[in-house]
DNA sequence: TCTTCAAACGCGACACTGTCGCGTTAGTAA
DNA sequence: TTACTAACGCGACAGTGTCGCGTTTGAAGA
């Protein structure tokens, strides 16, 4: 994350009246070093790299907090948990290695404009954005 | 579902040893049914319809059997939470209603081969499949 | 129809997850 | 330094998913 994005987050949370707590410093560099989404478990493994301690209510509170602020997004795989990661970024997909587990960020090639026009059009639906995840094997496990 | 998918289903179990519980025959019934993916929850509701009462362990080792049988399989949207839906059918896509919450299939026009060569390349990653779901409103929300 | 066997089941216990209320702490501005 | 309130810790709680174990039952064979 560049370090004006960064300072951007903070001007606008200081504007609107929020503290810049020790874990919302550390969660946003997290997020923001962390170019992929995260399970609120290794969440807790990077926190405890920090020297910051938090109950889990608290947290939990945080991440909504962040949530509605639009600085992460929660993504959801195949697997059913729920994951978060940094939401100020460009549109993007993900890799899931089946065997690793371990998850990738990627950009499509330019092709992709239009993947919502290819929806059949008797489906009478105004569609707002998508969901796309590709899973396979990872260079390491195949 | 068509009676013979059906046929060769149960065949399929019974060849494999498995008994044909009233569970399982509503389940089936019921997936085959529903031309979408089901919360437990909904599950739950429509199984009321039905005479039969199960205990919530029974519930979920069934649906775990179900899907390790490849006769159903687990999705996953936006939300976090696990959906089921019956698996052995054509490869489609889901449209989800961000206002009702209303989940539709929805299948892709002839384009949609090639979606996992979109992914560029330098990503040394073998794709085996992938998921993709749209979001937005439905013709009723709109 | 009766017997037999293992698949399937019910039940209770358990750990984990996520949320809530409430009293306390601490970041920030005056 | 003070005052305000966002953020926090804590305990309680409901919901979710899994496990072990003793019991029941579907299905095949006697």
């Amino acid at each position: 994350m560049a370090d004006t994005e960064m300072a951007e987050i903070l001007y606008e949370l200081e504007v609107g009246g929020h503290k810049l707590t020790p874990l919302r410093l550390a969660l946003i560099e997290i997020f923001g070093r962390q170019q992929r989404p995260l399970l609120l478990e290794e969440l807790g493994k990077l926190l405890m790299g920090t020297l910051i301690r938090v109950h889990r209510a608290t947290l939990y509170r945080e991440l909504v907090f962040l949530e509605s602020r639009k600085i992460i997004a929660t993504v959801s795989l195949e697997d059913g948990k729920r994951r978060y990661e940094f939401a100020d970024r460009d549109h993007h997909h993900h890799l899931v290695c089946t065997s690793c587990k371990k998850i990738e960020d990627v950009e499509l090639k330019d092709d992709e404009h239009g993947l919502d026009k290819l929806v059949k059009t008797q489906n009478d639906f105004l569609i707002t954005h998508h969901s796309l995840e590709f899973f396979g094997l990872c260079g390491a496990c195949k």
